[in-house]
DNA sequence: TTGCGTGCAAAGGTTTTGCATGGCA
DNA sequence: TGCCATGCAAAACCTTTGCACGCAA
């Protein structure tokens, strides 16, 4: 068994974790810091991230290999049941907190045998603010909200 | 509009898609070019998977965004009506035919306004036979049927 | 004091980009 | 011939690792 030490950039780093409820990636958790003036480095948010993982406080999600992972502070085991919807249009991130979830997981579970892990799983289609703006252009614009090539 | 060229490249990369009924990473492919003796750029690779992409030939999925992107032959358009089921495990792709994907595509809809673009989204879990085998051991042998690290 | 956590820098990997050249139509 | 696709190399990017030092318990 491993000591487990309360450390101030620990401390920190979780802290940003509980003021946003969305998903942050580990270059915005470095990015906050570095606003703050406070000195961490970009190993340790990893590895403490890795840790935090580890002991359930937070969760990864994988949802676009191009800007790496993100983390969410996990309020408790409710967040089980959560889904993400992808915007392709505009590359909004749309949380499903629904009971619908559940519903699904069952579906797939007691009729295919299959265990859906929600965590990992990212439903890709089109918002509703896009889809009244979205004219059949067959072009899609396709995403990156923040991002300018 | 763009004009497509065929080129050789082309073809190659499309015939070992073709082949590998699993999915197949960007590195493989460059492998499997470089121990044929065929001449091909890793970029040639990406950008030519990216315009497959893009025009629905192939499918592109994040497993582990450790090992990168994983590439897989779609195999017609009949696959737009359906759900992917991706086994982290395997590597397996499961095809979902079942009304419960019009339910689905009806509810987000309906009480999200997310028009669910089924064709695009890989729903991730473990298959009933991984699920079968696998020991409550903590370690996941990631995926890669037919992949030896 | 013990040994976990940190910072820095360097390395690892995948993917993208720039530019001159090759090749399809 | 026009212009898309290619190859090569370099870059960008996220993430991990090694090592010495700092700091919690």
């Amino acid at each position: 068994m491993k000591a487990e030490y309360n450390t101030r950039q620990r401390a920190i780093i979780l802290d940003f974790l509980k003021e946003n409820s969305a998903h942050v990636s580990a270059r915005d958790i470095v990015a906050h810091l570095k606003e703050q003036g406070v000195c961490v480095g970009t190993a340790t948010v990893y590895r403490t991230l890795d840790r935090l993982c580890e002991q359930g406080v937070v969760r990864k999600f994988i949802i676009d290999e191009r800007s790496g992972a993100c983390y969410q502070y996990a309020e408790g085991a409710e967040c089980n049941e959560h889904f993400h919807l992808k915007c392709v249009s505009c590359g909004a991130l749309i949380h499903v907190d629904c009971g619908f979830v559940a519903e699904m997981e069952k579906h797939f579970l007691c009729d295919h045998g299959f265990t859906v892990s929600s965590g990992r799983t990212v439903i890709y289609g089109v918002c509703s603010s896009c889809s009244k703006i979205d004219a059949p252009s067959g072009t899609n614009h396709h995403c990156c909200k923040g991002h300018e090539h």
